[in-house]
Parts: C-alpha cells; structure tokens; sequence
DNA sequence: GTCTATAGATTGATAGAC
DNA sequence: GTCTATCAATCTATAGAC
C-alpha cells in the first residue's frame, strides 16, 4: 500500500468526462430536459457509472456550476487594476469581462439560466454572488475614478456599473439574434463592441458646442 | 355594424385557464419540467382535456409564447413618437419597454429562456422577430435625433440602442439579486432607473470642465 | 367538451456481479 | 470503478364513455 506514486488528482477520467458532458448538454437544454442516460452516452460511460461518482443529479449539476463558478471566479481578479487613467481602466475591465463570457459560452449560459431561476435555487446563490462580486468591484473602481476626478462625481457609480455590465451580457445574450439585422455593425466584434461601449459612455450621447 | 353583441371568442374558459396555467409554470420552471398533469391540476380540468385543446405539449408552448408576443407587440407601437425633444422621447421609450417587461415578469421570463435557445427553436424565431422590431424602432429614433443634430452624429446608432435596451434587460434580469447590495439605490424604482440611464447617456460620464 | 382508464416509453435511482 | 439488469414512478398521448 502506501500508494507511492499516486496522483492526488487521480486522473480520474471518467468524472471529467461525465462533469464536460453534463455542462454541455444542461447548457443546450436545461437541468430538466437533460437525462442520466443522455450524459452517460455522450460522457462514454454507464448509467450506473455517473450515478455512483455524483449519487444524484441534482448533485451533479451543483458539480457543473461549481466548476464554472470557480473558473470564472480565477479570471477575474486583477481586472481593472493598474496606474492608467480610469478610462483604459474600464475599458480593460470591461473588455477582459466579455472576453471571460464568451470563453465559455456554455457556462455563460448556464449561469443566465441559474438568474432565470428555472432550478429550485440550488447554483443560484452562487451565480448571484459571483454576480454581485464583479459589480461591486466596479462600483468601486468608478468611485475611485470619481475622487480622482476623472469620473463626473454627481453620477450614482452603481448606474454606471449597471450599464457596463449590462452591455456585456447582452452582447452574449441577444447579439447573435441582432446580428442579422442591418443596422448592427459590431456584432462579430466583441473588442470594438467594448471600445464603443466605453467611447459612447465617456463622451456621452448629447449633441454638444465643440466646446472645452 | 352587423356582429350585435356576439363575441367571436366564445368565451372558452377552460382554454384560458389552461394558458395561463401554462405560462405561469413554463415561466417558473422552465418547458421540460412542467408536466401537462401539473398544468391540468393548476388549471383545473383534466390532463386529457389540455390535449383535447392543444394537441400536444409542444403545440401548448407555442401558443403561450404566440400570447406574450402577441401582447408585448400591441403595447409598443406608439412609443417614442411625438413632438418633444429626443431625450424626453427616448425617456418615453426606454421607460415604456421597461414598464412593459415587468407588466408581464412571467412573459419576460419565457421570452428569456428562448433567447438563451432552450428549446429546440419553436417559439425563439419569434421572440428573435420582437426584439429586433423594437431594436430597430429604437435605431430609427436615434438617427432621427441625429439629423436633427439632437444626439452626437459620430455615433453608432445601433450602440446606442443596445446600451438603452440592454439596461432595461438587466434591470429585469439581474436586478432582484444586485437589490441586495448596498451600492444599489434604484432596484424598486423602474422610473428612476430610466431617468438615471437617459441622464447617464445624455451627459455621459467622463468628468469635463463646466465649459458650454 | 369533459372525464376515467390505460397504453407505452422514459425517467431517476438501486442491486449486485465482476 | 465499471458494468448489466431491474424497479417504481412519471411522462406524453390515446381510447372511449358520457
């Protein structure tokens, strides 16, 4: 015994298998439309194979939002820091959010679904959380920018958040529908999107004198 | 004249009852685990009876989503039209879609899970057809106010609209969790929100010289 | 139109051999 | 750990009486 050259990860396969399988379908068609013997098939294992390395399903879709809740969580966490003005700041924040989005457009997904609570608030909670973190770190990198007089003070920072986040995920949410229309011209182009997205909102919408 | 006083909805209760039975747990849980017995006990007839009326499960999505958007469609037709200026008539807009939405969260919710593409397509080419009728009423109002030299003519139209619209699909999305956050002011204020967002755009955020 | 009864398929989960 | 075989429950949908 002793195990010698065991691996703590013990490479084990066929949970991965099942976990990449089960993200993929929960994501096309929902926690309830997706069975046991559906992601056994697609993961190459038994039935009984998934049941004994998550015991139910329930618990295997907590695994699916855990596991994407947790790479997501890793990206994040030095975005938007630096020495630039508040402007490139934001802009590399908001850009490095879509670009995490549209990394994993399944997990993306499953996340709107958890928001949409279609579950019995299992993932919920957690997708909130991650959620709320992101929003709050930029609630706070805009009231910084607002002290340093870079962001027009009398601005509620939590609006601000709400319409930078807001543009994000709806450019992964209802942008591959808008894509077809003529009028949309930055539908295939996330990083122009953010670029505009920032532009629009620093300049404002206004028309104005030429003026400062 | 002629038709008197006769309705050419016969006033078929039971099928009524069995929509809105219908809408309210699709929109709850989702299409795949609403069963037609659980519709038929909430809707107070027979499982038998729902298949006498719609033929099938996936024949009674369908009319329910036919509903909503058939609903959403006949609120929007006037908005944004008028003489005033092109920021209180993108106010009217905006705030108009938003009040729309949370006439019907049920609605809204449904029409969200077929963007994210949960079902096999039945209903989503329709609500793809809404959203972009309303995203592209709200480009021709932009580029309206830009040649009457309103709105800033540098910019895409299609970006404005997208931050408008997007806000107003986070608002409802996402907003019942952010509400808890102690950063967020305007969760239970619809009104206030959009008033927020158009002063937002309007002025946009970058700080400036009291100039003009 | 509405119901009861039922058919036939599929589901989540378990038992037990290897 | 992996499998086959199986269970009981539930599902969509139909048949046929009233």
């Amino acid at each position: 015994m002793i195990k010698a050259t065991v691996n703590h990860q013990p490479c084990n396969c066929a949970t991965e298998a099942i976990l990449a399988a089960a993200e993929e379908l929960f994501a096309q068609q929902g926690f309830a439309a997706v069975s046991i013997r559906e992601i056994a098939l697609s993961a190459g294992v038994s039935k009984a194979n998934v049941f004994h390395h998550f015991g139910t399903k329930d618990q295997l879709y907590k695994r699916v939002i855990q596991q994407i809740i947790q790479a997501s969580t890793e990206l994040l966490d030095e975005l938007g820091e630096g020495d630039d003005d508040y402007r490139s700041r934001l802009l590399h924040f908001n850009r490095g959010q879509l670009q995490n989005i549209l990394s994993n457009p399944q997990g993306a997904c499953l996340l709107l679904q958890e928001s949409l609570a279609l579950r019995s608030g299992h993932g919920q909670q957690m997708a909130a959380d991650l959620l709320g973190k992101q929003f709050n770190r930029l609630v706070k990198l805009i009231s910084k920018g607002q002290q340093q007089s870079e962001i027009r003070a009398s601005l509620d920072p939590a609006m601000v958040a709400t319409l930078l986040v807001s543009a994000n995920l709806f450019f992964f949410d209802a942008m591959p529908v808008l894509a077809h229309l003529d009028t949309v011209s930055f539908a295939d182009n996330p990083d122009k999107f953010s670029e505009g997205v920032i532009d629009t909102l620093f300049q404002g919408i206004a028309a104005r004198e030429t003026g400062s």
